[in-house]
DNA sequence: TGACATGATTACCT
DNA sequence: AGGTAATCATGTCA
């Protein structure tokens, strides 16, 4: 006999109890053996009750309710609905932490939108400045403050939002556990039942929080590849930095090889990245390579430009009363302490701006003003069309495979011997 | 708007 | 690991 029989049972004996036993269920089970008929009377009031108008069936709930064995019936009623519920149940209360929702939170977590406002996403938006390529002082920061504007705005979103799911879901737990313990006055429904209603329904609404947490990672997600993706957000470089390339490229034309020490140094004045002077070098010697005539102009153009610079530098170095040795100089404007190579750029200057073709070692200023008042500072292509008696055949293999048989370097006055070679 | 310039990426090579 | 060559994707300019 099970339980609900039992009680069933013992509802028989109602009427035989005295007001000491109200309220004890053992006393109610001790009545079991009598007579059925009770219990089916009992049960037709109840059943009747809905056939009756309100009033009537208010009156009776209420006689009901006073009952002297109504709290022993109670009590066992709930007993026996917690015993058969839980069982059923108990092992679904205690699930685990989800994964997904462990994941997500850490993700939250990470990218500054949960947690402490200030610390996280600073370097998700660091490196979403430094993959765009620009200048720490200049594009940088602005991506990098459009970036957290967009990650603040998340964040807003989020919170608000998550604010919202949390107000509901306390509303709607009170409005449920106001709803069951007012019920619980006329149908048997234990505390432990209220809790584990409590429990379903912040499962539910947790439900709810994973998608707003789901929903805001692909919204971060979306936003870094954004900003991370450099090849959409390409930004050329500044001219400076355009500059300082060109001449290193263009004072080791034999050899544009930047070790990396030099392209460190060049990453640095040009405030970009090493990989980013790798690629700048990479895609120059191609290009290049590729049309050598095309860059004819350009080459001229660093060289004189080297040339003029190295040759201020060198009037300075005299004036200060320096002895006059040809290679005291700097090697122009860009100087690189680590390539071994600075005396390079001085035979850079074409061989028609000093007309006897000598290696221009020193340019005095007299000279100078002669290289700025040229007629045509910049050669043409024409001007290397026959190079062979005039320009000095570059002596590294670098352009060899494509354009060995003509490719020169224009920037090399007739016999100057550079010592790129060696780097 | 199309052509060209240019920084980044990728596959492959040494 | 670093280079080349091809290619992509975006910026710039007439």
């Amino acid at each position: 006999m099970d339980d609900q029989t039992r009680m069933l049972a013992g509802l028989g004996g109602l009427g035989g109890l005295s007001h000491a036993d109200v309220g004890d269920p053992d006393s109610v089970r001790k009545q079991l053996g009598q007579p059925q008929q009770d219990i089916g009377d009992i049960l037709q009031q109840i059943m009747a009750i809905t056939d009756e108008s309100l009033d009537e069936a208010q009156a009776r709930k209420h006689a009901l309710n006073c009952h002297r064995m109504k709290p022993a019936l109670f009590s066992v009623l709930c007993e026996i609905k917690e015993k058969t519920v839980l069982s059923i149940r108990g092992v679904q209360d205690e699930d685990p932490p989800d994964p997904q929702i462990m994941r997500l939170d850490n993700m939250l977590l990470a990218e500054g939108v949960s947690g402490p406002e200030k610390g996280g996403g600073s370097a998700a938006a660091a490196a979403a400045a430094a993959a765009a390529g620009g200048s720490p002082g200049s594009d940088g920061s602005i991506e990098h403050s459009d970036y957290r504007a967009k990650l603040a705005q998340i964040r807003q979103i989020y919170h608000s939002e998550l604010e919202k799911y949390e107000q509901a879901c306390s509303e709607f737990t009170n409005h449920v556990m106001n709803l069951l313990r007012e019920q619980s006055r006329t149908r048997p429904i234990s505390p432990k039942e209220i809790e584990r209603m409590v429990g379903i329904i912040h499962r539910k609404f947790s439900s709810i929080q994973m998608q707003l947490k789901q929903s805001t990672c692909e919204a971060v997600m979306i936003l870094r590849s954004r900003f991370l993706d450099a090849r959409r957000k390409r930004r050329n470089f500044n001219k400076q930095a355009t500059e300082v390339l060109n001449e290193y490229f263009y004072s080791h034309l034999s050899n544009p090889y930047p070790s990396e020490e030099a392209k460190e140094e060049l990453a640095k004045k040009c405030a970009i990245t090493v990989s980013q002077v790798s690629n700048w070098f990479g895609n120059k010697r191609i290009r290049y390579k590729k049309n050598i005539g095309k860059f004819q102009e350009e080459a001229n153009l660093y060289a004189v430009k080297t040339a003029v610079d190295a040759a201020s530098v060198s009037a300075q170095a005299s004036q200060a009363n320096s002895p006059a040795t040809p290679n005291s100089g700097s090697s122009g404007s860009y100087k690189l302490s680590h390539t071994g190579d600075s005396a390079a750029f001085l035979g850079l200057c074409p061989a028609h701006l000093n007309g006897a073709g000598e290696a221009p070692l020193n340019i005095a200023p007299s000279q100078q003003s002669q290289v700025d008042t040229l007629p045509r500072a910049t050669p043409l292509m024409e001007d290397y069309e026959d190079p062979l008696p005039h320009s000095f055949h570059v002596s590294s293999s670098w352009q060899d495979s494509a354009h060995a048989s003509s490719v020169t370097s224009p920037l090399r006055p007739p016999g100057s011997v550079h010592s790129d070679t060696s780097n």
